[in-house]
Formats: C-alpha cells, structure tokens, sequence
DNA sequence: AACTTTGTTCAGAAAAACTTGAACAAAATG
DNA sequence: CATTTTGTTCAAGTTTTTCTGAACAAAGTT
C-alpha cells in the first residue's frame, strides 16, 4: 500500500469551535448536525473542497456527505467550483447573507406561506358548516386573524430582504411600497 | 357511576383543520406538535380552557399539556384568565402576533445571539494560534464575516418588530434610525 | 469492453425528540 | 388532620429524525 498522501487531516481548535457555531445555526433552523458541518467546513476552509475531502476531514459517511450536499446546493448555500485537472466537484460556501437567507425563505418558508393559503380557505369553507349562530361568528373572526398574521408575514419578507442587501424585491399587492435603506 | 357532564367532546372539523395550521407552525419553528395543538385549541375556543379540558378534548396526557402550557407561559403564547367560582387555572391565546413574535425571538433566538458573541471571541483567541500566516489571516476574515452576520441579524430585529406593530424599539447604535410603516 | 473513479440511493442501525402515565407535591376542603 | 383537587416531574416507552455503509448507477480511462 503506498502511502497515500492524507492521514486524516485533524481539524485545527478554531475550525473545530467555528464549526460548532455553524451545527449550532444548523440546528437552530430545522436543519441536521451533518448540513451545518459541511457547510462549516467550507467556510473555514480558503480553497474549495471535493467530496471526498469532506468525508475524510469531517469523519462522517458518504451518505451522509451526498444528503447533506444536496440539501446545500437546493438551498444555494454552497457552490460548485470547478477546479482543472479534477473531474471531482468542488464546493464552496455562499458568503452573501442576503443569498444564504432569500435560499432559506424561498425553500422552507414559501411553500408553507402558499399551502397556507389553501388551507385557510378550506377552513372558511368548514365554517359555513357551524349551525351555532354565535360559534359561526367567532370562528370567522379567528379566521381573518389568521389571514391578517399572513398577510403580514408576506409583507415582512421583502422588507427583511430589502435590509440585508439593498435590492427591491416588493410584493405585488402592496401599493405602500416605502424605501427602506 | 353518576353521568359526567363531557364524553370527550370532540373537535368539530374546522377546529381539527385550524389547530392543524398551528401543528404545522409550530413544527415549522422547532416545536412539538402537542404544543401547536394545545395553542391551536385555546386560539379556536372563544372561552377560556382548563388544563383539564385541554387534556380531554386533544385526548393527549396530563405529562405534554403541562410541559405545553410551560413552554406556551414562557413564550407568552397564552395568558392565565382567573375565572370566578373556579380554582383551575384556565387559559387564553395571545393574539398580538407582535407579541408572540417577540416572545419566540426574545425566548429562543436572542439567547443564541448572546452566547454566539461569547463563542466568536473564543474562537478568535484560538485563531491567535495559527502559526501560517496566510492561514491566519483567512480564518480572521471569516470571522469577521460571522460577526457581520451577527450584526446585521440584530439590526434586523427591531425592525421586524417595528413592522409588526408599529412601536419603536431600536438598537442603542444605530443611528439611522428610518421610519417605518 | 473491462476497470476505475465519483457520487447517489436506500434499508437498516443509532440517536434524538416527544409522549405517556404513575408517583409525587402543593394547596384547598371538609 | 385526612381527603380531594389540581398540576408537576420524570423514567420508560414510542415515534421521528438522522446517520451509516453497502449496493448501485454514471461516466471517464485504458
């Protein structure tokens, strides 16, 4: 067996803490040890990494590598980075805020928003059912506060985007566009 | 064995639609379906709820509706109601969304927050010890980008609560302070 | 074409999170 | 003070999530 160029490159102290900071993150938002691992280590790390480098500095599974990759690259919280003379993919991490957090919104949060919707016309459908005159009334109230929190939760979503980076990105129904930074 | 008053009286189909909006929510933010279920109830009822009424109409243990409503107190996501001629403790949702977001940030993110400060420091004590220079000046760059994340989340904050009711809560630093909605 | 390299998939193992229910504490009642 | 009512705690059980590793697919090499 020749002897092989990488004898488990240890991470360093820092790289270990600083990678902690990013499971922590991870985990934070509903997302698995293994995802804030990688994408930690990115971060820490100046060139971008293969696949293969990752199993090994990480100590974790291909598996798990493989899942994990796929979940950063929907999230476009990493990127490919083709490196010459490798036919391995490389990645680096997303630095921008703005790109990590409009990847978050647009892929977890979203769908919940739309689906939401449907839902709650759905129940406004079941309401009609009440036979209770006075139920009926206070289910429908419940309703539209629930309506109201989503509307402003749309609403809240550019202007959190609109503070980390400058960009206009305005929901269609809002006339009141105020300029925000 | 005398007829008591309630055999189980269950949820009407809107009711199991609307606290199923708040079991997704609440998964959404990283709590358990229980606590979404005890909140979602409570916000579709229009009277206060025992404790033990809240066991018996989720059909759910004594165990999850009291370590429930802690986690609900804590957040602020209901109001114990004094209700005359009984001394249970009966319940009601908070239902200023401004309130409840403050409560889960206040609860679960700023605490995060803290104690990543704390953790950034460390880490730059530790990346004193890099020897290679170039090394050296990498991992403080990336630092510095945490920390700008860091930054920026905080100054995001009071504006996300500005939008939410329209109160003023801002940053010590920040000087420009604009004027939203 | 056979072989190697690179990465994905997925069933089962392991770990983490949640729920249950019985034992217990605290306070009110008779 | 014994008893009942009300709610909490926590060990054990259950469910869900995450991780692993071996089998597999795809594409490049020789």
């Amino acid at each position: 067996m020749p002897a092989t160029q990488s004898d488990t490159p240890t991470l360093s102290a820092w790289e270990t803490s600083m990678i902690d900071v990013f499971v922590r993150a991870a985990s934070l938002i509903g997302l698995p040890r293994s995802i804030g691992e990688i994408y930690g280590l990115l971060f820490c790390t100046p060139q971008a990494l293969s696949f293969d480098e990752l199993v090994e500095r990480l100590q974790i599974s291909k598996g798990s590598v493989s899942q994990g990759l796929k979940v950063l690259r929907q999230l476009g919280a990493v990127k490919l980075h083709y490196v010459s003379g490798s036919r391995r993919d490389h990645y680096q991490p997303e630095l921008s805020m703005k790109r990590l957090v409009r990847g978050f919104i647009k892929d977890q949060f979203e769908p919940h928003l739309l689906s939401g919707s449907q839902r709650l016309d759905n129940i406004e459908a079941l309401i009609q059912e009440v036979g209770d005159e006075a139920s009926h009334a206070h289910a429908l109230s419940r309703l539209e506060t629930l309506r109201s929190w989503q509307k402003r939760t749309r609403k809240l979503m550019p202007i959190v985007m609109a503070v980390l980076g400058g960009a206009k990105f305005f929901d269609k129904e809002s006339t009141d566009q105020e300029t925000i930074i």
